[in-house]
DNA sequence: ATAGGTGCAAACAGTTTGCATGTAT
DNA sequence: ATACATGCAAACTGTTTGCACCTAT
């Protein structure tokens, strides 16, 4: 039987405060829409060269897992990730430029497509199109 | 000045029947959703063994191209096939077994969601939830 | 000093492509 | 007989992981 660790012993693993984390968070809260870890890499690269794309994923995802993130999938596209605690909503996915944006409300009725039988439980709505610089 | 091919004798290329070919237009006639390329190999191979991914691939593409497919992209998900000529429609996946089936119906008013300055040129819905299989 | 973080490169999954062989025409 | 189709393996893209080195604590 091996020695079983002390109760209330377990060292609170530290999370350290670091440039490359520093920056990302930075990033994704000026950003006010979803970026992919290629957007956030490119935009935290301009004052932290030499960031790496795993380092990009590692941070995100940790901050995915402590609830500051939370992701986003479009049709067709990879990760994106935006600040959570923004209630529901859906997203605009700009065919000029192909950024994400968030958008307000959301329609009503979308269950009554399901066929009989079938117990919707979520939905996802996703509006294509130009964005306002992309349309001027 | 390279010797320039004469007019209209370009041989209209060829495209046989084969084995696969049969096999994997059939599944997608029968199936009444939209099908993953892994879900055609299975079923395609039921009656063909030792169907090859990338066959699949190539046939399935070619169906979309000559307009006979049309391909379908769920969040977060791979390309699926499906008939082509059905008109406007949505999809839903179900969380339990992950397949994706058709819906008939569109809802009203998306376009009222985007921001001032976006213009709205189309639009996905996707319903998630438990198919009539796995609710019951 | 040490646990945690970083960057590189390798591993991975889904999709596409090159090439030698097979086969419908 | 010939050109198109097939199957395998390699290439590719986006994401994750292993590992030696680095650094905030």
């Amino acid at each position: 039987m091996p020695a079983r660790r002390p109760h209330r012993s377990a060292p609170a693993p530290t999370v350290r405060r670091t440039r490359q984390r520093r920056a990302i968070r930075l990033v994704l809260e000026r950003a006010g829409r979803p970026l992919t870890a290629a957007e956030v890499r490119t935009q935290a690269g301009r004052h932290h060269r030499g960031l790496g794309i795993a380092t990009v994923y590692r941070t995100l995802n940790a901050l995915v897992a402590e609830g500051f993130l939370v992701t986003v999938r479009l049709p067709g596209e990879g990760w994106r990730f935006e600040l959570a605690g923004k209630g529901h909503h859906h997203h605009f996915q700009c065919r000029g430029c192909g950024q994400a944006f968030e958008l307000d409300g959301c329609p009503r009725g979308l269950g009554a497509l399901a066929p009989s039988g079938f117990q919707v439980e979520s939905h996802e709505v996703v509006l294509y199109g130009r964005c306002a610089s992309c349309a001027g």
